[in-house]
DNA sequence: CCGTATCCTAAAAGATACTG
DNA sequence: CAGTATCTTTTAGGATACGG
């Protein structure tokens, strides 16, 4: 970013990020995050309810991206039980809600896209038995 | 994405997208296409022009981006002059501007964080010289 | 001026097996 | 149920040199 002729950038927990755009992707860039946090938009789910609403996830990047989500703040994760099995909950911290509006943005465009130049079609031979 | 109980997907030019933010993200993901895209909006600019206001970006990576921006119909490339110096200018197309509010909530988010949670900084010793 | 070509590293993601 | 551990593959990104 360049301000009055000058090359400047902001540092925000020891990170460097050269423009605004760069601070966002920071927390929701990557292949699964955006996902993740969208589907907690209406409350907590717990992992395994993640994992089917999102099935080509595999289990080690969900784990992955929770641990990112809930280091970065934007994710809060809740624990129930003694021994297993555990029930484990995570929903949006306040601070993640904020990011609603943004990934609900990117949902729509997308949606609109593949409305108009796409298709929806059937995966996991869901056809089959139906 | 789940429709009824079935596991559908989105078909666009071949391409196999889960969900909605994931279509857009196949169009603005990665570190650079959404700060080009950003830095385009208020008009044509040269690949130069790109070059200074993004000094982090290596000229390969320029090109690599631009050249798949150009590929998804997001940008239009034009050339001027039949021999080199050659002078090439990148503009948004109306389909690109689309991005431009979704972007927009990108950058918004990123710097309003940037100014309640973080500082701006100088970089390449622009401090030195006054 | 506007890129390519080549080589390289690092980060992201995936497959699979296993555990408290 | 909710993860880890390990290994492998794939992709993104960077450094540098060169070319029309």
């Amino acid at each position: 970013m360049i301000v009055n002729g000058e090359h400047k950038a902001y540092r925000i927990n020891d990170k460097i990020y050269h423009c605004g755009t760069s601070v966002t992707m920071g927390f929701i860039g990557g292949k699964w995050k955006c996902v993740v946090l969208w589907y907690l938009r209406n409350g907590a789910l717990r992992f395994s309810e993640l994992r089917r609403l999102s099935p080509y996830i595999t289990e080690k990047m969900l784990s992955i991206q929770l641990k990112s989500l809930e280091k970065d703040g934007l994710v809060a994760r809740t624990s129930y039980g003694e021994k297993a099995p555990f029930r484990v909950y995570y929903n949006l911290t306040s601070f993640g809600e904020t990011l609603i509006p943004v990934i609900k943005a990117l949902t729509d465009w997308g949606i609109a896209l593949a409305t108009n130049k796409g298709e929806m079609i059937d995966v996991d031979g869901s056809e089959a038995g139906g």
